[in-house]
DNA sequence: GTGAAAGCGCTAACAC
DNA sequence: GTGTTAGCGCTTTCAC
């Protein structure tokens, strides 16, 4: 392991030259500046970026706290970050929460210790102000956080879910299930456009059956979509809140038979690889993933570079891709009758 | 910022003892520790890891390098690396190369000056020999990497590939395109086992035009799938060889209006959340990820701590998932003449 | 413009 | 058992 010293002794100089010559730092003649360059290229020498860390209190690394990895939504924002990240020379830990706020608060002491510059998170229902680990910088993404120090970076999930939802009750659907993602802000935001939505368009809010906060897992999806579409009276469609939630659904309406849409409609939120392959496509509010990400990175090298900042929340749109499982609806009654006569004892 | 310094002081010891306490070396009597610890808690002290790395010339950070995070074979991965790094008070560090050998040996670099204690790497084709990184302990996951030095974990793509070959032959297809990921060995491997069934069954290897082998992405995958759809004679049934080129195929399928599988077969490597959704579900191999992760942190962690130990491989098994998108195809000449009825002048 | 030297926070000899 | 001290590799005053 070579080290600066032994690059400063090749070259014949003090290793205070060596470390302004790599630092970029002025003050050094061209000639030493060559002999340190030519030595270290000789040597290939690599700083010590721990050694350098500790003295300088710094670091080029960034923490990207998610809740799963494995939702499509973190999985492209952590690509845009990871992205951004490399073309600007920092490195990137990540962190699985799985929601849990001990698993979140655990691993944000670990990034302070491991000393990082700063912190993308996405902050689990109670993390934010009790763990006062703000003195980091930091960003929120997917959920805002409540602090002058925080920037956030998300979409307007209240006005997402509200579009969603009316397009929904537009293409005919009334009796609509939702099912939410249980432990963050997200789900609640999103029920509040969806019964908004079914407000502002005169329709009675669901019953406390058709309307289910659940762990965002695939599993727990599809259980709790099984019960709903065993209701009566059964929904006409279901409004699903996370693309994990909508494969549940999805799961769940095969494993009953149902056609989509003629039987029942299905949206969801987050346009993955599948959302256009499944038959018929899933309508979605499609999420600038990547924009998410690059802009979440952005705000925190600012941040980083200004610790005092006011902070900022940056809301991105959500767009509207509109495909086969929320086809325009025969009249209520035309369907509530054809129903009626294929499964003259309900839809199980 | 409170030091083992202060602690010290506060505890009325010397730093060395609240080193010992703190990395729970043996030779403190109860009473010091006691003392530490309250200290401890009372000041909130929190060991500087970046310290203690360069002391100790050790870190508890290991290096995760995956050609793309994206691809569900990796997320899955990634997912159960960090899984298994968290139980042991391990941090991960996350880079994608896009199999970029130049960025590869970028990220080596830096892994490298940032001290980790370890890398999990899937290599791209050239990385390895060249680079001599692995002064630092490495495991291979995905494709195997030839030193004495680097553990690997993978699945026999060989085998796999021959094993899902023999299922369309066996189910009566015959004239089989295949799409390979370029880049990587596992694509090779997997083009090898293709080969062999087909050999093995008596059938001629496909001309090159229906054997491709492109850049792991799902618009490659279409690309290229749309091309061999329009060869004549066309293919009966599509290979894929990862995932992000089943979906590209599946979608390319879609846009030719061709059914599955009574018009074309298909079937690929991976069971993601969608190869059930789809319909038909896809035939796959389905890999071990959640094992595959674990495995290569346990080999590292082992690795780590006796380097000098002998390189090891870990095959898995791939396993088969029959779905839909395989079914027994009609005898050839049936189905040659039904489809000839139907499109008289070629599939499209 | 350059070098000597102090010190970031920690651990590990080495004394006692 | 416990404390003293040197030093990991680097940056950064502070002299010159």
């Amino acid at each position: 392991m070579t080290s600066i010293k032994d690059v400063a002794e090749a070259a014949g100089v003090s290793t205070a030259t060596v470390s302004r010559v790599l630092s970029n730092k002025p003050h050094v003649s061209d000639e030493l500046r060559q002999r340190v360059l030519q030595a270290v290229q000789r040597l290939d020498y690599r700083p010590n970026l721990i050694a350098r860390s500790l003295r300088t209190r710094q670091s080029d690394t960034i923490g990207l706290v998610v809740a799963d990895i494995r939702n499509p939504y973190f999985t492209a924002v952590s690509r845009a970050v990871e992205d951004m990240a490399y073309e600007q020379g920092i490195s990137v830990y990540l962190c699985n929460t799985d929601e849990d706020p001990e698993k979140e608060a655990l691993y944000l002491q670990v990034l302070r210790k491991e000393n990082v510059a700063g912190i993308i998170f996405s902050p689990t229902r109670r993390s934010a102000q009790d763990l006062n680990v703000f003195d980091v910088p930091t960003v929120a993404i997917d959920r805002p956080v409540r602090s002058a120090k925080v920037d956030s970076v998300l979409i307007d999930n209240f006005e997402a879910a509200y579009k969603l939802t009316e397009h929904l009750i537009q293409n005919g659907y009334r009796r609509i299930g939702a099912l939410f993602g249980a432990a963050s802000s997200t789900g609640r935001e999103r029920r509040r456009g969806f019964e908004r939505a079914l407000n502002d368009h005169g329709l009675q809010i669901p019953s406390p059956d058709l309307v289910n906060f659940v762990q965002p897992k695939v599993g727990s999806g599809r259980e709790a979509a099984l019960e709903m579409l065993s209701a009566s009276p059964a929904p006409q469609a279901l409004f699903t809140s996370n693309s994990l939630l909508t494969a549940g659904a999805l799961m769940a309406m095969r494993e009953k038979g149902l056609r989509i849409p003629e039987d029942i409609g299905l949206v969801g939120f987050d346009d993955t690889t599948w959302s256009a392959l499944v038959e018929p496509g899933i309508t979605v509010i499609s999420q600038p993933t990547d924009d998410i990400g690059r802009t979440a990175t952005e705000l925190l090298l600012q941040r980083i570079s200004d610790p005092q900042r006011a902070a900022r929340e940056v809301i991105l749109k959500g767009e509207l891709v509109v495909r086969g499982s929320s086809a325009p609806r025969k009249s209520a009654q035309q369907v509530d009758k054809a129903a009626q006569e294929l499964h003259p004892n309900g839809r199980a």
